[in-house]
DNA sequence: ACAAAAGTGTTGCTACTACACCCATGA
DNA sequence: TCATGGGTGTAGTAGCAACACTTTTGT
């Protein structure tokens, strides 16, 4: 039994809805290796992070001015090689955001911060390609029985908004009527008494997203469409 | 930015069925910390290990004898204090098997293996009762969607072994009429020409999972009962 | 009046649930 | 012949997929 010690980061998948696109937020390293690559934002684990998702929060918030953001815990990647200075085992989480409500700012460790589309991405350092189609993997499988699409639209929506997350994340396009039937049926959407923004044409009406109802449906819910 | 290293463990949780019931595969530990406490078998990485899930086959061969086995990653575990040595993070997995196949042999770390049915633990070390709770969570969910089932019995086996799987995995009982006929229907098992061993009653007929079927059916299929 | 997106219903089909009895075998 | 689990069918229902047009608004 070997009792030597490994390195441990906590790096996170931040991904956003803009224009209807996926992006992914990354930072440009400032230090070497991989010295000005793109990378997912993360560091190493501190004495002072009492958990590994107090840790993920902390150097999210660190590196890209980015908190208060739904984080989850997606899967460890341990294989050797993974990083040229040595083993190091990286726990990978997810986050889900709104864009809109961001102002990103790069850290001293990083020269950039910024959201890329999820289909253009640059080269990116260590094994993080692979742990962002992990990520989306991920995603793409809980938005079909979890509220996660909400994350990623503000509180106030319209069911457009709704269906373009789930084109957005699974990658096709979905039938309007039956997408808004089934969700109105699930309950979970509160209407308002609100529209859209003026726009040049009709204005849609705006929901919010009832967590109690949610919490209220039996079973595991299944938006499939 | 902290630099520092810290343990990394990979620990298993092996599961199977044993007359109806989950069991667990646990070991008594021989020294401290959590001295002839029960425990997952599992260890710290190696520098022989090319990959976590490879390092978790090792420490599970070694400890019980177990080889040759499905496993997944599971999720890891890092809070502080979860290990009184110091700052430890565990990725844990889990092992799906057949039992009767196995001859158990404890290691020189260990005092002890032997399999305890996941309704009667003894105190557990470290964390490891939340980490078999999250296991059995997973193997709730993966059951519906994926042939894991298969997993925990013997290539030939019958109807009815196949739904004391489910039953006792998901902790209550199903109709047999309904599961039968959605589980034919499916395509994925393979009728055998053979019958269940001789028994004081009726014979049941064998089957097979056919792999092949299971990849051909559209999307994900869903086991659900 | 036009451009643009919002919003709406029906039909056919598939797949699920609920439910109870006869069958085959060995002892 | 009995005990035991093996094996089967139906009817009602709910929910899904497929499909195209009318409405509302601002310009």
């Amino acid at each position: 039994m070997s009792t030597e010690t490994v390195r441990v980061t906590v790096d996170t998948v931040a991904l956003a809805i803009e224009q209807g696109a996926l992006e992914v937020l990354l930072i440009k390293r400032k230090f070497d290796p991989f010295k000005s690559s793109w990378a997912l934002p993360g560091g190493f684990i501190a004495d002072t992070d009492k958990t590994l998702d107090e840790a993920a929060a902390r150097e999210l918030l660190e590196e890209t001015n980015v908190g208060d953001v739904y984080l989850e815990q997606l899967y460890s990647f341990g294989e050797k090689g993974r990083d040229p200075r040595g083993r190091t085992v990286t726990v990978a989480y997810l986050a889900l955001l709104r864009q809109e409500e961001l102002e990103l700012k790069a850290s001293s460790d990083a020269s950039g911060v910024a959201w890329w589309p999820v289909n253009q991405l640059p080269e990116l350092a260590f094994d993080h390609a692979d742990i962002i189609s992990y990520a989306r993997k991920r995603l793409r499988y809980k938005i079909e029985y979890s509220p996660a699409a909400f994350m990623l639209i503000p509180e106030k929506f319209t069911l457009r908004d709704l269906q373009m997350v789930y084109e957005a994340v699974l990658g096709r396009s979905v039938d309007n009527r039956n997408f808004r039937k089934k969700f109105l049926n699930t309950g979970v959407l509160q209407e308002l008494d609100e529209t859209s923004q003026e726009t040049s044409f009709r204005p849609a009406r705006l929901y919010n997203f009832s967590e109690g109802e949610f919490e209220r449906l039996p079973d595991r819910p299944v938006f499939l469409f």
